[in-house]
DNA sequence: CTGTTAGCGCTTTCAA
DNA sequence: TTGAAAGCGCTAACAG
């Protein structure tokens, strides 16, 4: 019984070069990016590839080249689900690059390690991740040369490539107009004690104040959503009804203190209380909020963030540079601001 | 000179069994679901794995297993943003059954054959599409034995396995309401003509109202987000102040859509005018909102989405089941409702 | 239970 | 420019 191609099994290489009367390195050739194949023998490869369906096998291809063109994009799930922008514009970017996305979403810290496992099981030629990872892990990437770049958090110890936005910078120049404009009593709605950027913020907020002389300020802890601000509004403003101005750590949460405030404290914002956000992110933009906010330059962070990656890729010996972005200050309607 | 492990090197298969004095198939066993084993070697094999940071090449065990344990999932860019809680727990309900993400968005249909191209390269088990494919391309994947699971969007000619929510009948239960609530003059602001639920939507509600008796509703058409539903609002009002009920295919149009006849006409909500959106996302919960709207089942439509593309990779021949999940209304305060 | 053997589909020298 | 041959790291018979 002589080998029976069964109707549905895909073409390989092999099959294209029967049918083009070829060797099946010719076919590979083909298909390469510079591969040395004369015109004519190009065109009968690539007939016969289409007729037949073919598309090269891209497993085969990571396992002998080494070059899976597989990026890992470990995100914590509360960043998509708040701030969506930053996983699309990374999708696309980096299809734009012909690489393609290995998408892991963390719901808590815990699962890291199980997801690094299969993240390095799949041999990715890279690493993008807005979630946190510790030393250990990145010197694991390191050591073994996998480019890994750091979205919106940078390590200590391991000098890792990384994107950021200036959250502490944003966050103090929020607090500057606030005070400047005159308000003495503050509430902060942080966000979980893990998150990097969360915490950035609220020591950002903390330390502004404190150089303002103002101490012993109120912080709330949310989870950076809608309910987790409105409670925090709720908790802040019912122990302390004096508060002038509530620095919420990212624009969910200042939403949902705007209209705990509006709806259960019978405020208006900003007149009776000033409230501030933190991202930029759409919903904040809405009319019925328009959140004092920090906008971060999401697409030119995820711009930087794969052209590092891929420079990273073709040079994994380059050292990992740290890019900071500032912030662009959203005015909007929700707080009563100075001047810087 | 003998075989050196340079450094970095990753580990395989034979370095583990060299350091543990077993044949490679050994470990290889070890690392398989039901391989039969002694403990003993079994302890020494795992032993000298953990020495060596020893883990399976995915690739390898992708190109001669004919399993991957990848699944493609391709999103209309717009649904993520607009919606992001289905991209998470899809991800995560996948992830939880030990298979991996590919992730494409599309921001375009033109996108799709350059992205079905990459799938089928990568020998995914599976696919979950979140956005609209050709019956062409559907049979390209059962033609090959592919399991497809169609996520809120059904092929005609092709029978392929499908979980919608019941748009039609959520948007036909909404106009009803409406309709017994008193209401005469109706706008609708649809998605975009190549949107599957947008128009199913739309149809519906055009439909429902014609069995009503009232035609010629006035159409503007959107692209799911936030200002197109304020901009459909203010040229459906500008062009007839008289209409009383604005119906948007998704909640971010309903809340443009409310923000715009707030503030730019005057209007309360639902006193002046009733405005219905779709999907029951978390923004249209937010006080200043509270969309009347038709709340997807997210987890029991992923869930389901997951454990059928499941089953169909454990048996490919099994049929393709189509699944469609009743919305649930949820009243909200931003139209008035009668009885159904 | 264990080792031997044969590939999976491809890229990449190396000669011709 | 072309083809032959080696081998990426693994699984899956098949003997022993």
């Amino acid at each position: 019984m002589n080998k029976q191609i069964s109707a549905n099994r895909r073409a390989t290489s092999y099959d294209v070069a029967r049918a083009a009367g070829v060797s099946q390195s010719a076919v590979s050739r083909c298909f390469a990016p510079g591969g040395s194949i004369a015109p004519a023998t190009r065109e009968r490869v690539l007939k016969a590839a289409a007729e037949l369906g073919y598309r090269p096998n891209a497993l085969a291809q990571g396992l002998i080249s080494g070059r899976t063109k597989l990026i890992a994009v470990l995100i914590a799930s509360h960043t998509n689900r708040f701030y969506p922008e930053v996983l699309d514009e990374l999708t696309h970017r980096l299809t734009e690059r012909d690489m393609r996305v290995l998408l892991f979403a963390l719901r808590s810290e815990s699962e890291v390690d199980a997801i690094l496992d299969q993240v390095w099981r799949h041999s990715v030629d890279g690493v993008i991740s807005a979630a946190r990872l510790s030393d250990a892990q990145l010197q694991m990437f390191e050591q073994h040369r996998i480019p890994v770049v750091l979205y919106n958090r940078s390590a200590n110890a391991v000098s890792s490539a990384s994107v950021c936005c200036d959250s502490a910078a944003g966050e103090r120049d929020l607090v500057t107009r606030l005070l400047s404009a005159g308000h003495q009593r503050f509430g902060i709605i942080a966000g979980p004690e893990d998150s990097f950027v969360g915490e950035e913020r609220r020591r950002a907020a903390i330390d502004r104040l404190a150089d303002a002389g103002i101490n012993d300020v109120p912080v709330i802890r949310g989870d950076f959503g809608y309910e987790s601000g409105g409670d925090g509004a709720r908790e802040l403003l019912g122990t302390d009804p004096a508060i002038e101005a509530l620095i919420c750590v990212s624009d969910q949460m200042a939403i949902g203190a705007i209209d705990v405030a509006r709806q259960q404290f019978n405020r208006s914002i900003p007149e009776d209380l000033s409230i501030v956000g933190f991202d930029g992110s759409d919903p904040a933009t809405w009319l019925s909020y328009q959140v004092t906010s920090i906008r971060q330059p999401v697409r030119r962070m995820t711009e930087a963030t794969v052209a590092m990656l891929s420079d990273l890729i073709e040079d994994p010996e380059a050292a990992g540079e740290k890019r900071l972005f500032a912030g662009q200050l959203i005015e909007g309607r929700s707080a009563r601001l100075g001047t810087p």
